[in-house]
DNA sequence: CGAATAACATACAGTCTGCATGTAAATCCG
DNA sequence: CGGATTTACATGCAGACTGTATGTTATTCG
């Protein structure tokens, strides 16, 4: 009964075990690209053995999907602290977009999260992680914003997809040393040229 | 002096094998992926040795790198056959991304450019790729048309790199099974949006 | 308390990449 | 024209990596 050392669970150990593999498997994967992190490495830096690895996770390219999973639920996380609630569709518009600039400006984020992540598990895999997290509320928003009236109306999955795709590409863009006005000016653009007269 | 088989100059071998190489590679880094598919596998459709390989590419990553650059001027190529000149800058846009679209319908060729591309030659590494090809007449037109006056004037690279990453997201959703209208419905819009009421 | 199962650890097979070395053909040069 | 040099490969090897199969220990179930 007693938790002493020595003694837990199977669920706090493989719980631990993920968390640990997660972790360094994260750690690596933004520090170097998803090709160049071999499981060796992962499973050293976590302090288990691949054989723990390959237990709790189908091959590599799962522990990837889980590390991604994880990073995406952050970056929304930022952005939902980061925006005031209840601000009219311009406002928030333009507060999610800063924030979410904000949020990729975390080393390797760009890079597992728009360069290995399609690459890795589809864009189709990639899309369903984003429409569990950051899409959502970027579509929420622009259908409301069509609602109101206060923006022309489109397709909305088509409209969430080629913002976001411009959101992502704006990420990309400054961390390659861009200028984040002239990205943010452009974004803020393409938002006022779809709201109506 | 007689082009005897058996007797063949340098330059007509190394261009012929580089050849040889590169459609091999294409084909099978259309139909598979960059990772999936093996130098050993590539050298044997080009009826080559590894050795071969290795002599004319520094490696792996730089014969994907020539292949790339082959596809995208075929595209940018496809693009200038379709459109034809002397329009007014919306119907150019239009034409054009329509043309864009078009083109990425070719097998593997979103994976290709827009996924496997990125992930392997980098951000920045893609970029100069499309610079030289298809990227340079769009960035050409939006610089046209912001000088005739017909559309907002915006920093032309962040324009330009926001538009492109549109088109690019619309291939990648077309080819998922999005609806082409939808998308080029709101491509449309952000063009119409940019114009100078 | 024994049986079954989960959580690993270890060992192995197959494959791949890049390089080093060897060889024949082409080119250069006096 | 002929030897020296360079080019265009072919072959073999070393190192690394992935996934799996097998063995072992700790839990959990009945």
């Amino acid at each position: 009964m007693q938790p002493e050392s020595g003694r837990r669970s199977n669920r706090d150990r493989t719980e631990a075990t993920r968390s640990d593999l997660i972790a360094a498997a994260r750690k690596l994967f933004t520090e170097k690209s998803y090709a160049e992190t071999g499981t060796p490495e992962i499973v050293a830096a976590a302090s288990v053995t691949r054989g723990a690895l390959y237990h709790h996770f189908a091959d590599k390219q799962a522990l990837f999907a889980a590390v991604v999973e994880q990073e995406a639920a952050a970056v929304a996380q930022e952005i939902e602290t980061a925006s005031p609630p209840a601000l009219d569709a311009r406002d928030a518009l333009i507060a999610g977009s800063d924030a979410y600039l904000a949020a990729m400006r975390a080393p390797g984020r760009t890079r597992l999260l728009l360069l290995d992540g399609p690459a890795v598990l589809g864009r189709a895999g990639m899309d369903a992680i984003d429409n569990r997290h950051g899409n959502r509320s970027l579509r929420e928003g622009l259908v409301a914003a069509m609602r109101s009236g206060s923006m022309k109306k489109l397709p909305p999955e088509a409209l969430t997809m080629l913002l976001a795709s411009a959101f992502d590409r704006a990420a990309l863009a400054i961390e390659a040393g861009g200028s984040s006005e002239d990205y943010r000016a452009v974004l803020l653009a393409l938002f006022d040229g779809l709201s109506r007269a």
